[in-house]
DNA sequence: ATAAGAAGTTATCGAATGATTACAAGTGCA
DNA sequence: TGCACTTGTAATCATTCGATAACTTCTTAT
C-alpha cells in the first residue's frame, strides 16, 4: 500500500520459445473448447497463458492457424491414447485381456476430464462450412475413423456405434450436463446414467477443472 | 447501364410483423446453423431475410434473444415431428405398424435436410459454459430425453442409442461430410454408409440447400 | 382527408478484436 | 566487453458488430 506507484514488472519470466509454445497451446485448447473458434479471443488465450496478446498472434501467425494447431494436437493426442490402449495387452485381474473395442472405449472415457481437448474438436466439427477449418475437421474425423477400421480392426457397425457414443458423451460435456446432475435434476441423472455408464465420475471431475478468465 | 444512378427502392415489401418474424426466424436458423451463435451476425440474418439489420435487432431485442427463440423453435419442431410420427399408426404396405423407435428414427432422419435446424441445436449444445444459452440448451436436451422416455416409452438404453446416433448424424451434417462423399473419398463413403444407413440421400440433398450470403 | 399507429430504413456510435509496428530487456558467444 | 539474437511488451490501428436514435412510408379507422 505504498503511495508510490510501484511499477510492476509485468513481463513473463523468460522461457524457450518451444516451451512457451506448449503453454500457449495448452491454454488455447481450454479457451477454444469453452468458447468455440469464433468466441475465443487471442487476448483470452494470452491471459490464460500468462503472456501478452501480440505475442500469441505473432507466434502462430493468425488465430486460425492457432486453432488448426490446437485441433491437430487434440487429434494426435486422441489417437496416441487409442494406440496405447490398443497395444496395452496386459491382462486384467481375472487374467483375461479385454477386447480392443473395450480398451479403446475406456481410453476415450478417460479423456472426458480433458474438456478443452474434446470440445475444441466438437467446435471444429460443426464448422464444416468454413473452407479452411471445415476441411481440416473432416480430415481429422476421417483419420480417426480410418484408425478404428484399419488399425483397431473395427467393423463398420462397431466403428459407427463407437463414434456415435463418443459424440453423445462429447455433447454431454459440451452441455455441462453434469451441472444439472449435481443440482439433483432427476431427468439429468437418468440421462447421464444412460449415456455414460460407469464413467460418471470422470464427467463430474471435468467440472472441477478451472475455467479460463474472460 | 444507364448513366443516371437509379435510386432503387430498397425497402422490403410491407408485411405483417408476425409474418416478417417468421421469415427472420427462418433465415436466422440457417445463419446460426452455418456459423454458430458467435459467428453469425445480425447483419447476415437481416440480409438473408431481406430486411435491414436494425430491424432484426429491434424485433428481438438482442442477438441472444433471437438465438434463444431459434433454439426453442427448433426443439419445438423436432418434438412436433416426433409426436406426429409416434401418433401415426397407419400400417405399412405389408400391413404391419413399425415399432415406435423405428417411426421416430425415420422422422429424425427426415429432418436431416433441414441443416439449419439441427446445427443451430448442435451449436447450442457446445455452449454449455454460457450462463444463458447453456442453461437453455440443457433444458432443451432434457426435454427431448424426457419425451423419449415418458411419451415414446423408450428404455434408458434405447434412448441412449437413439440420441447417440442422432448426435453422430448431426456431426456428419455439421462437418459437411457429404462433400467428401461426393468427392469420392472412399473413407468418407465408408463412414457415411456406416453412420446413416438408408439415409444417405437425405444428407446429400441437404447439400443442395442454399447457403446464406456472407 | 387525416391523424395515429405499424413497418422499415438510414445514419451513426461505442466497444471489442485481430493484427502490426516499434521498442525493451534478457542471453550467449567472440 | 560488446554485439547479435531471442524473448517479450506497450501502443495503436482498422474492422467489425450489436445496438440506438431519428426519420420515412404505408395502412387504416374515424
Amino acid at each position: 500500500m505504498s503511495s508510490v506507484t510501484t511499477t510492476l514488472h509485468e513481463t513473463a519470466t523468460r522461457m524457450r520459445a518451444e516451451d512457451r509454445r506448449e503453454l500457449i497451446l495448452e491454454a488455447a485448447t481450454a479457451v477454444f473448447g469453452e468458447r468455440g473458434y469464433v468466441g475465443a479471443t487471442t487476448d483470452a488465450v494470452a491471459r490464460a497463458a500468462g503472456v501478452s496478446q501480440p505475442y500469441v498472434v505473432r507466434m502462430f501467425g493468425t488465430k486460425e492457424a492457432l486453432f488448426l494447431e490446437v485441433l491437430h494436437r487434440a487429434i494426435a493426442r486422441l489417437m496416441g491414447t487409442f494406440r496405447a490402449a490398443l497395444a496395452d495387452t496386459t491382462p486384467g485381474p481375472d487374467g483375461t485381456v479385454d477386447h480392443p473395442a473395450m480398451r479403446i472405449g475406456r481410453a476415450y472415457a478417460d479423456m472426458l476430464s480433458n474438456r478443452g481437448l474434446l470440445l475444441s474438436m466438437m467446435h471444429a466439427f460443426v464448422l464444416g462450412a468454413d473452407p479452411v477449418i471445415g476441411k481440416a475437421a473432416r480430415t481429422c474425423f476421417l483419420d480417426v475413423y480410418r484408425f478404428l477400421r484399419v488399425e483397431a480392426g473395427f467393423s463398420k457397425e462397431e466403428a459407427d456405434v463407437f463414434l456415435a457414443h463418443g459424440m453423445m458423451m462429447n455433447t454431454m460435456v459440451g452441455l455441462r450436463m453434469a451441472d444439472e446432475y449435481e443440482d439433483g435434476n432427476p431427468c439429468a441423472i437418468d440421462l447421464l446414467e444412460a449415456a455414460m455408464p460407469h464413467k460418471l465420475d470422470l464427467l463430474l471431475n471435468a467440472n472441477a477443472e478451472s475455467a479460463p478468465a474472460s
